[in-house]
DNA sequence: CTCGCTGAGATTTTT
DNA sequence: TCTCAGCGAG
């Protein structure tokens, strides 16, 4: 089954790849999936696959299709891929799944049943869709909260199920698949599409349209998939739908080559309905005749790489690899526990402050967690040591209320119906348009089958009037704007809705200001990026033509290359406008602030994934934490916490530090936590414990690992913030008054001696949870039971 | 309309 | 404990 790696043709492209890469870019003609290792060169190969095979002639530009999951890893597959070769990759379908999706539909709105201005709805707007909705049918929130509704609605449509595809259990389902199916008709009524339908509507057009389907089958020769373990089901069966034919219901692969390269260690968002599965049918159906895996890492010493595989291998459901390194062995990976997550963060900055002195800049550092609430005892340590930082997540620029805002003008200058929209501005800036208005309107509206815009002439008094007279700013402004220039339109749009001068009214105004003007400068730059230019334009259809002809393909078939995905009959174009708004949708923009500073990185695992530093802390690595409480019952989410450790671990490229914590304040309660599990997963060999192993009294291995944390009410006062002035704490002082610890063996008169499995409450109300051998587990109020340490 | 209170919820997240 | 959304009072 797995390639001969025998040297192919010599070219200048393949220089410097190792045998299993120079294979895998040179793979011949037919489905393969390459299985890649974090830090193997996945991005590399691929990219050199696509223009080996450009250079070699085996296809046109046109005839590739290569797919992300970011807008990020797009970006760069064209750059590099810009960089190797004299392409035009604007004009290849290279971009994430959503992107190419939005082309297709743009370019076959009108088989696609969609109004060819038709905008897309982020998560937010989604959510406030559906709070509308549900509120005009009085569907009681208390029973269905708009966020479960939500995440319903989304989830089915990543199984690619449409409201009467769901299968209903229960009186609740019911209820949710007629949301789901109002939804819809809210969402065609003001031609608006949520993320999911931009997926759905395009694989429906292909599965259901003949010539459609088989123009892009034809035409799309090499099909390269990245981060296959991240796919849903919706995304492969569109890929099958691009790559083969499905008659009578049954997969036949075709013609074209689908490249598949994923790794199934790093799957972390199958909570997000990304199916590790898809890989495994993907050999099966598309009948894979070769697999190649890169298992050669160019990022990591061999204490942490072993540190990796270890762990890793305790997974049962792999398809097996293990990566290595010739690069020696490198630093031991460090484990440190504190007492406290205070003290843990005091630790790190100590650390990263050596770090400096030792020359490593600052943005080599990073610093990992779990979940983003631990990030802020770091920032408090490293504020206070005044070490620059950075933080990954929280608001990107695009999802910022006042962007929002002004967006919202924006689309409503573009498509009247959009009632998510008309909302969000019809009065903010405040212009007396109260609740009861609003109300009024959407009676009204809803009556006459009408969009809000629309209803407005239907509304009398002096609510009437108000509305009148914001509907007609709105129509004015779409007036003035007409023949406007991007730029030109959007400052306009800012001036007459009163949001700037809105802002300056607020003394923390400023920064959304500051926004605002940044949201111009945006738009100047996707115009100039984007090839807006009038020549622009028309230069790279010129190129893709003749390069088809070279290749001796049809030069009159339907070149839908151009970034502005024309419609496909007329060739006709979105406006300016119209391809900025979907831009914003689309690519929600970056959340580093000051991204470029020399800033110690911050950020979640999740967030880390395909990102490497020099040196890496992984803090908070406590049961519980991490792995997750809500991961630790169910044997497939544990797999996929230690994968996203894996993920962690393989981010470190010369030095990995690991922490956790005794306590941990959370929920603004003192948490008693054993450390995490995955310790016991790692070679011992690799690892160098800064603090000794086990210190504090509890054997893990004598009570298992069900839950073993508790919380303790006002425990956390002793270590008070003052504590950052002071050296990390040794870890002896962390004990509550009783002097009980989980993991304490104890005597109960009673009982006779067991484990303390967690602790609970303080003073008077202290609790123990104790399990006697002979007795089973017990919770026990210190105050009542007599509990003696066993030495 | 704005302010301030109350109560629920508090993994992970891209598009 | 903290945050944020929703709601009632001024």
């Amino acid at each position: 089954m797995f390639t001969d790696l025998a040297a192919p043709a010599d070219s200048p492209l393949l220089e410097n790849l190792n045998p299993e890469q120079r294979a895998a870019v040179t793979l011949p003609a037919g489905n393969a999936l390459i299985l890649a290792g974090a830090g193997s060169g996945k991005t590399r190969v691929l990219t050199t696959r696509i223009a080996w095979l450009l250079q070699t002639g085996q296809v046109s530009p046109g005839g590739i299709l290569a797919v992300t999951f970011t807008n990020k890893a797009a970006k760069e597959m064209m750059t590099r891929l810009g960089a190797m070769l004299p392409v035009n990759v604007r004009g290849m379908w290279i971009g994430t799944f959503h992107g190419l999706c939005n082309r297709f539909l743009r370019a076959h709105w009108k088989l696609a049943g969609l109004p060819s201005t038709f905008q897309i709805l982020d998560t937010q707007d989604q959510l406030s869709a559906i709070k509308r909705l549900m509120k005009q049918f009085n569907v009681d929130d208390e029973r269905f909260p708009a966020k479960q509704t939500q995440w319903f609605i989304a989830g089915a449509k990543e199984d690619g199920l449409r409201p009467r595809d769901v299968e209903a259990r229960s009186d609740d389902d019911r209820k949710k698949i007629e949301l789901y199916q109002l939804y819809e008709e809210q969402c065609q009524r003001e031609g608006v599409v949520d993320f999911g339908e931009l997926m759905l509507r395009s694989y429906e057009l292909l599965r259901d349209n003949d010539p459609v389907r088989e123009h892009y089958q034809r035409r799309f020769r090499h099909i390269l998939i990245d981060e296959f373990q991240d796919t849903n089901r919706l995304q492969y069966a569109w890929i099958k739908m691009l790559a083969g034919n499905t008659a009578d219901g049954r997969f036949v692969p075709g013609d074209n080559s689908v490249v598949a390269v994923g790794d199934d260690d790093q799957s972390i968002y199958a909570f997000r309905g990304a199916r590790v599965g898809n890989m495994a049918d993907f050999v099966r159906e598309f009948e894979v005749s070769h697999q190649i895996k890169l298992e050669q890492n160019y990022r990591s010493y061999s204490n942490i790489l072993d540190s990796a595989n270890e762990l890793i291998s305790h997974n049962k459901k792999r398809l097996g690899k293990n990566l290595r390194t010739d690069q020696g062995p490198g630093e031991p990976v460090r484990v440190y526990e504190s007492t406290s997550d205070f003290a843990e963060a005091q630790w790190v900055v100590e650390e990263m402050r050596q770090l400096m002195r030792d020359g490593i800049d600052r943005k080599e550092m990073a610093i990992l967690y779990r979940s983003n609430a631990q990030s802020r005892v770091l920032e408090t340590a490293l504020f206070n040591a005044a070490v620059p930082y950075r933080v990954y997540g929280g608001l990107r620029f695009f999802e910022r209320a006042e962007i929002k805002h002004a967006l919202a003008y924006l689309r409503i200058l573009e498509n009247k119906d959009d009632d998510t929209s008309f909302l969000r501005i019809v009065n903010f800036p405040p212009r007396g348009i109260g609740a009861r208005s609003i109300e009024a309107l959407q009676d009204a509206a809803r009556a006459a089958g009408r969009s809000l815009h629309d209803a407005v002439s239907a509304v009398g008094g002096k609510a009437g009037g108000n509305l009148s007279a914001f509907v007609a700013k709105i129509d004015v402004l779409r007036e003035q704007t007409q023949g406007m220039s991007l730029r030109e339109i959007i400052e306009l749009v800012l001036d007459h809705s009163g949001l700037i001068e809105h802002y300056k009214a607020d003394r923390e105004g400023a920064d959304r200001i500051e926004n605002l003007e940044e949201l111009v400068n945006a738009a100047e730059s996707f115009v100039t990026q984007e090839g807006f230019g009038r020549d622009a334009v028309a230069l790279p259809v010129d190129e893709l033509r003749q390069s088809s002809v070279s290749q001796g393909l049809d030069p009159n078939r339907p070149l839908l290359d151009e970034p502005l995905a024309p419609d496909a009959e007329t060739g006709e174009t979105l406006s300016p406008l119209a391809a900025f708004l979907t831009h914003a949708a689309l690519e929600s923009g970056d959340n580093q602030a000051q991204a470029g500073q020399d800033a110690v990185q911050l950020m979640t695992v999740h967030a880390a994934k395909g990102l490497e530093f020099d040196c890496v802390f992984i803090t908070g690595l406590e049961e519980g934490l991490f792995p997750h409480e809500n991961s630790m019952s169910d044997y497939e989410s544990l797999e996929e916490e230690r994968r996203l450790m894996y993920v962690a671990i393989t981010r470190a490229r010369k030095r990995l530090y690991l922490s956790h914590s005794q306590t941990r304040l959370l929920h603004g309660q003192t948490r008693y936590n054993i450390k995490s599990r995955f310790f016991d997963e790692l070679p011992e060999g690799a690892l160098k414990w800064l603090t000794p192993k086990n210190q504090g009294g509890f054997a893990p291995s004598a009570f298992g690992y069900g839950g073993g944390y508790a919380t303790s009410r006002g425990a956390g006062s002793s270590y008070g913030r003052e504590t950052f002035a002071s050296p990390p704490v040794p870890p002896q002082k962390a004990a509550p008054s009783h002097g009980l610890r989980s993991g304490m063996q104890v005597f109960h008169n009673k009982f006779g001696e067991g484990t303390i499995t967690a602790l609970e409450g303080s003073g008077d109300d202290a609790r123990a949870q104790v399990n006697f051998p002979r007795h089973g587990v017990k919770w026990l109020a210190l105050s009542v039971a007599k509990l003696t340490p066993v030495t």
